[in-house]
DNA sequence: AAGTCTGATGTCAGTGTCTGTCATCACCGT
DNA sequence: ACGGTGATGACAGACACTGACATCAGACTT
């Protein structure tokens, strides 16, 4: 491990975050990046796909513990209610990390591409719920429609959590946002 | 207008429509595009902001006529009715082009970077109808949440049209959506 | 008919992203 | 000491995209 200097990784995710946010991401420069890490370009590379993919490490463990939560929701939990076990999860994941969230959110929303690659990550999400979901019995096109709409209420959910008048916890935001949604598509 | 060779615009869509077909996104080039269309790499991004760009120029019309729908829905539908009139809407945009669009979907979703693309433009789409729907007097967070469901639903609906053994028609499989999405969060 | 204007296109130079390839060099085990 | 290993550097190159200026056919004016 600790042969060179450690922790690369950690050090360019910190350089980009920082320099995305001090002067956006289209002006900033891998070769900025890399340098402030103390690194070269190439090896900005090596650790990350591309330029956007600095900021997008999370979204492995958010997925993990998406699947997680839907394999271990109650046998007899229909595709709803395994929506809101998961989102729990999602929930207590991300207590504690709301000034994270609005500092990378904000440079996000800044950015056309980094708005781009967010939705390919949620579209990754919600294929990973549909397929817990028919690992469970759910079949098509429900399954699909159901993860669809997990990520949709995570999406609305976190973009209010984030908002800058906003005291409620994001749990309470998913938990909120299922119901207005269960009762706008049950009623009339 | 027909001072210079008419439809650069059009022929470098069919030209681009073509080379992705044949040898796959990332592996044709700009300048390839352009000379099969008779024009050189600096005219293509005249007419395209980016190498993308080409293969999404129906989007705007299918916004507008998502809007328009929405806007001439009874006034006294609710959300899920809008959605409803709105997908009947865009299912006649559809008629008589499902080989194009099965092209158009085969491209697309060959490339990583042609599907971020397109999740950005259903984005877009959400965020019409959801304002739309405030235009009619919903509020958020409902407004966001049933356009985002809108947008799952069509997504769904044509991934399962263009779909090699499927026969039905996209307003079929779109209000099949809708209704079994309903019964799903109503039920349990 | 000559002159001028206009707008689409071409040409060229340059920047930045991303990749392939090979060299280097610190640390590991023997 | 000595070779192996894996992270990093150095370098060249393809390609996407941009800005600036030149060109040139047709439209418009007189």
């Amino acid at each position: 491990m600790g042969r060179w200097q450690p922790e690369s990784r950690s050090r360019l995710e910190q350089a980009a975050l920082a320099l995305y946010g001090e002067r956006g991401f289209e002006e900033t420069t891998v070769a900025e990046i890399a340098a402030r890490a103390g690194l070269t370009e190439r090896t900005f590379f090596r650790y990350f796909s591309d330029k956007r993919e600095v900021l997008f490490g999370g979204a492995g463990m958010l997925q993990q513990v998406l699947v997680d939560a839907a394999a271990v929701a109650p046998a007899t939990a229909g595709p709803i209610e395994v929506v809101g076990c998961v989102l729990d999860a999602i929930g207590v994941l991300f207590e504690e990390r709301r000034d994270f969230g609005r500092q990378r959110q904000a440079i996000i929303a800044a950015s056309a591409d980094l708005r781009e690659r967010e939705l390919i990550k949620l579209a990754t999400l919600a294929a990973a719920m549909a397929d817990a979901l028919r690992r469970r019995g759910v079949a098509d096109p429900v399954a699909g429609l159901t993860g669809e709409v997990a990520v949709a209420i995570f999406k609305i959910a976190f973009e209010r959590w984030v908002a800058d008048d906003n005291t409620q916890e994001l749990s309470l935001l998913m938990r909120e946002g299922l119901a207005e949604l269960r009762a706008v598509t049950s009623g009339d």
